[in-house]
DNA sequence: CGAATTTGACCAGCGC
DNA sequence: GCGCTGGTCAAATTCG
């Protein structure tokens, strides 16, 4: 079935024939609703050299989703729900009340009376709105990355046809509804999938400089870059729908290159043109220097 | 002892 | 309506 565990079906597609180590963040129109979602990938062994064979690879009709972009706007993961079994294309909403969530918790909290009975109306009264999401794919032996904030772990659910669970977290700042979810690939076990949902309303409390206290540069790292990708994919004032690209010469989201004019050369620096182009704070602070390896920057 | 995690229960949404 | 599944809650437990 072409729906199934598409997420790991896409990671053992491209881990057979990437070559060796990768960085890459595209975005995809799926079938599954028409909606657009990011995905990232990265080797975390070590960047070096992208080549052009992988955005040809990644033209083959045998991809599990088909790569041509329409447009860009909305992200979501939702794809990373679909149903195993054959004809049930749907997957159930993304949960993400995030902000509004936190807000009425709060309310919540204040009535110390809270009971069951208020859970239901409550729950049954909040109106299910879908967060912008980004996903993407790390090759690590981690299953939680540090990604410059700081995460509490609220559930743990078996997923179903994997063997391995998936963990929600949320923001641990208190005006921060943001979430995220951390799975192993069914398929490819070494491939963790992180879904971000929402947008921080902070900054990092760890980023720019903390990522280099204490924290070497491997996954650890190499994560973090990522997970602020969609903080600015986000933001309001990039409107992606006028921002249609082609597919290919958009590899990194909308807003992390935008206003770059990058054409894809015989080959080229994936992790420079993201941590340059991608977040700001981070270039300003040189923390370049701290998340990437001076071998591998000069790769 | 406070913070973070674990884990079973509960709920919502969806397909049949 | 029922069953399945994903997502969340919150008490219990563990950790630092």
């Amino acid at each position: 079935m072409e729906t199934e565990n598409s997420i790991g079906a896409a990671v053992t597609a491209f881990s057979d024939q990437i070559p060796t180590n990768f960085a890459l963040s595209s975005i995809f129109d799926t079938p599954f609703g028409g909606e657009k979602w990011s995905l990232g990938f990265m080797d975390l062994l070590g960047v070096q050299d992208f080549t052009p064979s992988m955005f040809d690879l990644l033209q083959q009709p045998s991809m599990p989703s088909p790569p041509p972009i329409v447009s860009v706007g909305e992200y979501s993961s939702d794809i990373l729900n679909l149903p195993a079994t054959p004809n049930s294309s749907s997957i159930s909403s993304s949960s993400t009340e995030a902000a509004n969530d936190e807000q009425s918790k709060a309310v919540e909290e204040e009535e110390q009376e809270k009971t069951k009975n208020q859970l239901k109306s409550n729950k049954k009264n909040k109106k299910r709105q879908k967060e912008p999401r980004f996903a993407f794919m790390t090759k690590s032996e981690v299953d939680h990355l540090e990604d410059g904030y700081r995460w509490r772990k609220y559930g743990q659910k078996a997923v179903k046809n994997s063997p391995f669970p998936r963990s929600y977290y949320r923001c641990t700042t208190a005006t921060c509804g943001v979430k995220k979810r951390v799975e192993r690939s069914s398929d490819d076990p070494t491939i963790v999938v992180t879904t971000y949902e929402g947008q921080h309303t902070h900054p990092s409390p760890v980023m720019p400089r903390g990522i280099s206290t204490g924290i070497s540069p491997d996954s650890s790292s190499y994560a973090a870059a990522f997970a602020m990708a969609p903080m600015q994919l986000t933001q309001p004032h990039h409107d992606f729908q006028e921002q249609q690209q082609p597919y290919f010469h958009n590899l990194l989201p909308p807003s992390l290159n935008y206003n770059s004019s990058v054409s894809l050369a015989p080959t080229f620096v994936p992790e420079r043109r993201f941590f340059t182009s991608a977040t700001s704070f981070i270039r300003d602070h040189g923390l370049l220097q701290d998340i990437v390896p001076s071998d591998m920057r000069s790769a």
